[in-house]
DNA sequence: TAAAAAAGTTAGACAAATCTAACAAATTAT
DNA sequence: ATAATTTGTTAGATTTGTCTAACTTTTTTA
């Protein structure tokens, strides 16, 4: 049985290491800062880690999950998003507001739990956000998705996740009337900035930033 | 906030102190057997709690919670028997199943869960062992219960809450058929041993201890 | 390519919650 | 009322996860 900290440094190694586009691996620096804790306090963890299987690591190298380390960090990715989708859908928290709470749900132990929870939501793919929900056996349901920043100019298309999942990020969606399912059509785009033109469902004419159209996946 | 381990010595404390009909105070050795830690470790971290002005408690002393305390311990009573609700009603968890779960899930810190998932439950007022959920304010709902016990030869009565949590109990009253709600009526007694015969609904006749009908409570 | 910067490691300390083992006080039972 | 038992306390050790500060290796850049 793994302990609430060492579940919370699988997961950042997983979140890190899948950040598209850059696929990189993660390091002993972004992973403290990511957790919030100092190089040295990740450090020792890794060690420990290592010892118990759950990531492949050589002095001064990269950090990566083993197979176990991984289906850890997945299942508490589905356990984290099933919680997710029931603050969301069940007890009428919003967007930005279930993210926090659902960091400690996450770490409740009780296979039965997830799977009574996973029928009690009708075995949700996608979260509130639209992000995937990773099955039992670590399946992760399909995205077939580009980045808001890649879309052709004149095209409409429908938000299907956010990538971002910072609090003020959320809120500004939230501000914009942007949620999972919103209609979006790219009118414009601005060289100098790489911002991007936008009208939002059937009125609004808004423009975001590069950094925006990098965060906001449609379909 | 206060961490996990410290809630947990708070609603131990209030549970024995609050135990019927003895209604005495709490030891540290009993409490270091109900929380399965060493005496010693009780004792340290009484005096954490005295500290932070949770406990009364001197030298040699029994141990008694203060108001914040007591406040405290509430809540954490309030969240373990709605979370019990949560899991029996919502996700079918049987009657024995749920306390182990709740025990996890009653450290979630958000009010706003809490207030949300009561709304959710319809605001219950006794969970599935028929105990009471303290409200918000600490209030605890009356149960107007006598122990099986005292009830009168002849006399028909519905079981209202069980009082003894352990896992072997639950299932046998499950094996019973008996659970809050049932309609038990008293047709003997036998003074030997002070067992109880019991008709179960209309039809099944069985016959129970006496430390059985101290755990019952039926009104 | 050598100096500077960034990334990673090490040693030593600390707080929380636990333990064991020895000891002291209070209670109980003869 | 004193001996035995139970209950409570103390000191010192251990584990987990964290820190700071100094140090080393790797990477970047001038």
């Amino acid at each position: 049985m793994l302990s609430y900290t060492e579940e919370n440094y699988l997961k950042a190694i997983l979140h890190i290491s899948s950040r598209i586009p850059e696929k990189k691996e993660a390091g002993t620096n972004e992973l403290a800062q990511h957790l919030a804790v100092k190089p040295a306090t990740v450090h020792n963890m890794l060690k420990k880690l290592k010892e118990k299987k759950l990531i492949h690591n050589e002095r001064y190298g990269k950090i990566r999950l083993s197979v176990k380390g991984k289906s850890v960090a997945l299942q508490v990715v589905r356990k984290h998003r099933l919680w997710e989708t029931f603050l969301y859908e069940k007890l009428s928290f919003s967007w930005d507001e279930v993210h926090a709470v659902a960091e400690q749900l996450e770490h409740i132990q009780s296979e039965k739990l997830i799977e009574r929870l996973d029928q009690f939501l009708g075995f949700p793919l996608f979260d509130p956000h639209g992000d995937p929900i990773p099955r039992k056996n670590g399946q992760i349901p399909e995205v077939s998705a580009v980045l808001l920043k890649e879309v052709a100019l004149g095209k409409t298309v429908r938000v299907v996740a956010v990538r971002e999942t910072q609090l003020g990020f959320l809120k500004y969606l939230e501000q914009l009337n942007i949620r999972i399912g919103t209609r979006l059509k790219v009118v414009g785009r601005v060289e100098f900035d790489e911002s991007v033109q936008l009208k939002v469902g059937r009125m609004e004419m808004i423009s975001v930033s590069k950094r925006f159209a990098e965060n906001v996946l449609v379909g």
